[in-house]
DNA sequence: CTCTCGATGTTCT
DNA sequence: GAACATCGAGAGG
């Protein structure tokens, strides 16, 4: 039985709603009584037309139009001509801002997405790759422009509360793929994921200090 | 491990 | 005509 998160939990502040979505669980229906499941592991929070990073810096356009609509819809894009990405409108209708969801440790419906991926399910390493980037979650999960507007209160896609992940296992760090954009967008640590896991997008490790250190730097 | 590069199509200047 | 919230293959250390 879908217990979907509730519009006001996409009605607040982006960044907060970035921070709690990591635990939070991504279903997709494929029909009755298949899901595929996976947990939100890495997110990040794109906020307003004053964001130089985020797709409403050209204002209200015909793509970026599901920006402006009501919180708790899906606005999904297609770049560099074949990936899609899937995001969570934020905010209340009228402020433009989302939050990109990059990564998710997946739970259930692993043959299901390695299909969608294009690969056969081959152990733990594949299990990794499925969707630890916000264009093979996508792929994953079988998402693409038809999933843009959709209600993530379902019925064939949703996102539920799961366990929550404390400050100490929560790290930040600059948004990945937004080095063009203009000082300060380019660097303000706007990325949100859990640091130990290994499910994240891959490829050099940022250094970064968990949000629980930063309180805990007090002490040095 | 790291780095470079091409794929591919829509949107914006 | 350029840019683009990416990925994977291939070359080199």
């Amino acid at each position: 039985m879908p217990r979907p998160l509730p519009r006001s939990f996409y009605a607040r502040d982006t960044l907060t709603v970035a921070r709690e979505l990591l635990g939070c669980v991504l279903v997709r229906r494929v029909r009755a009584g298949a899901e595929l499941r996976g947990r939100i592991v890495e997110a990040e929070a794109y906020v307003g037309e004053e964001d130089k990073a985020c797709h409403a810096r050209a204002g209200r356009t015909p793509r970026t139009d599901p920006l402006y609509g009501p919180p708790g819809f899906a606005y999904v894009y297609l770049t560099y001509g074949m990936h899609h990405m899937l995001n969570a409108v934020t905010e209340p209708a009228g402020r433009p801002a989302a939050v990109l969801i990059r990564a998710a440790e997946p739970l259930d419906g692993l043959e299901r997405m390695a299909r969608g991926r294009g690969f056969p399910l081959d152990g733990a390493a594949a299990s990794r790759s499925l969707a630890s980037g916000p264009a093979k979650l996508c792929q994953a999960f079988g998402l693409d422009l038809r999933q843009n507007r959709s209600d993530l209160r379902g019925p064939d896609l949703w996102i539920e509360a799961g366990e929550s992940i404390p400050d100490s296992r929560v790290a930040a760090s600059p948004r990945i793929g937004c080095q063009t954009a203009p000082a300060p967008w380019d660097l303000i640590p706007w990325r949100f994921f859990e640091a130990d896991s290994p499910f994240v997008t891959p490829g050099r490790a940022i250094a970064r200090k968990t949000l629980g250190s930063q309180r805990a730097r007090h002490r040095e």
